[in-house]
DNA sequence: GATGAATGAGCGTTCATTCAT
DNA sequence: AATGAATGAACGCTCATTCAT
């Protein structure tokens, strides 16, 4: 027997997000994603149990290697504001290179389907940025309010920001990433 | 010639977003839409060109009405701060009490199909914030960088904290939305 | 809008039927009825729910013509023997004018699907034979033995017979009829 | 070249025999075979040519295994009566004793495919009954009309009530064994 | 204006079979 | 001999839309 193509798992899995936000998760069917993976309808089957399943896969492996590319040289000996901008840039350049990743995620995360993925899977995710904004509180560094608060105030406007930079085709400069990063600052540290 | 029946338009629009809030734009097919509107298929294309002209027009008056709720009591002669927090209150107090809205809204923009919505359709949305803002920062309140900086972070964060609101089915107190909105202040704000 | 067209529902019945009987119950999709019967796939679900409900429908409404049929001329005045024969002549003339129908019910009802087929529904084709048995064994003239035995006995091997006669193009004559008449009527009456 | 493993054969024969009495001919895959049966789907090739001539191998078998049956005890020194009433418990028994054999057996004569089934292949099955009712008619025993005639009467009765008793969970006992037989020798006996 | 009937195209999935090991 | 991978065709069914009343 033939062993199982890990390309073909990969093709399956970049041709759906290529896909997806091309056309948008409803016009997005099982054959044109095979046909764009250059491999039979039938074929998915054998690497996904069905369409959700591969749906939900594709959103956690570019969940997962998003948590990689931020921790990227990060180190808990790191002044609080070091590490924090050093995420920030690593979030912010990974939006950059992988723009498919983050717009598929951003497309996925919206829709009901969201719902489906397991709570580990989906946390695991946030897992660096709640460290870190512990070590900050516990440092009196970061204020005393809730960790969603803070992640919310800390990480999703660049998340924003980079949403309109990829759509428009620009990028901020390293002074508009230090304007940007100081309001960040400002809004969760302690002034 | 009856006149239209203003009732069944929105009848028809209510039911589109609460099936694409429960299923997702991906199963929500005019027949369902009709069903849980309680009209026949042909109806909707009385009312509607097709089926993206609804959805566009869905998204449209969504966001025409969340505008305007955010208008409510704003007033040229407030204080910058003040005019701002009542903003974010007014917006906060709108997607807890029109959730469908928000929740299809935030579907509706990350994916492609918002590409097609008319650009002065989707800006008119925000012009209230674009005018404080730039009011702001003639009068040396707000700091004195790009616009979509500084709507990324005053406006952002509170979308995402209504995000996980609406889903855990929980709610910011008072004291809550005051330390939220030191926060957004904080970022906007020269100290 | 248009009313339902009684003539396509007949349609999709007997494509459905001759198709079956041509190929076979597990060669008979819903797109080689639609072809048969000049209509669309989706028409067909105008007409019925699914395709179990559009087979068990089918053996339903030949079931019930076959009942209808044997009860031809048929008067409670009959002596039993008359009454038996007249039944027994109903069928085997029905099982010729409409081989189709025999045909498919037998495929059918040896399928596990027949047991999906309501039991009210199904049983209402032996009220006739039953009926006929009970009396003729009050009266004393069949053997009191179980319903079932008699039934087995009556009009099974009379189906045998017609399935190989359909089969091989074949008819029984008068004098081939009488004789198989007489061993139905030795089988179940006291002699 | 190991040689070719008798009991995957089986295997394999008896999961089709399974899944078509449980699911219908309609719906029993050459997939579904295979991981029933514990084996690979390409290792029913190397068994059998193709579906078609697996389920009219299956058939073949059974159909023989039936005659076997069938013929246990016979001898051509006993009575004709005698004879007869041992073939009749000798299938009412093989019924009992394997149910599925007979189930799929109906199912599948009753559907196109047994026409593809070898003649001889076919009616070797028959060939004991032929027999008995030979030996019979030149006795003087049994009714001299044709053979097809007498044995839709000696024995299709009995697979009738079979098909119900499986069906059911039932049995008959001896002394609705013996009214049963009683019937089927009245039918074919010259009184 | 409003409807249920009607449709060809396409959906997600499984089919019988063959390939490569 | 035996396997799981691989496939193009077909499955049952629903889609967005239009037709006829």
């Amino acid at each position: 027997m033939r062993p199982k193509d890990e390309s073909k798992r990969e093709a399956i899995l970049n041709s759906a997000m290529v896909l997806i936000n091309t056309y948008g998760l409803a016009h997005t069917s099982m054959s044109k994603i095979a046909r764009e993976a250059g491999v039979s309808p039938a074929t998915i089957y054998i690497y996904f149990e069905n369409k959700d399943h591969l749906l939900i896969t594709l959103y956690v492996e570019v969940k997962r290697e998003m948590s990689r590319a931020i921790l990227d040289s990060l180190d808990d000996d790191l002044e609080i504001r070091d590490a924090f901008r050093l995420m920030w840039e690593n979030l912010y350049a990974y939006y950059l290179a992988y723009p498919d990743h983050f717009v598929f995620a951003e497309q996925f995360c919206n829709a009901p389907i969201v719902d489906a993925v397991e709570k580990e899977d989906a946390e695991g995710f946030f897992a660096p940025f709640t460290h870190l904004i512990e070590r900050g509180q516990d440092a009196g560094v970061l204020k005393p309010v809730s960790l969603d608060l803070l992640l919310a105030f800390a990480f999703h406007p660049l998340t924003q920001l980079a949403k309109q930079h990829v759509k428009e085709g620009t990028a901020m400069d390293d002074e508009g990433l230090e304007a940007a990063f100081s309001c960040a600052w400002d809004a969760v540290a302690i002034s």
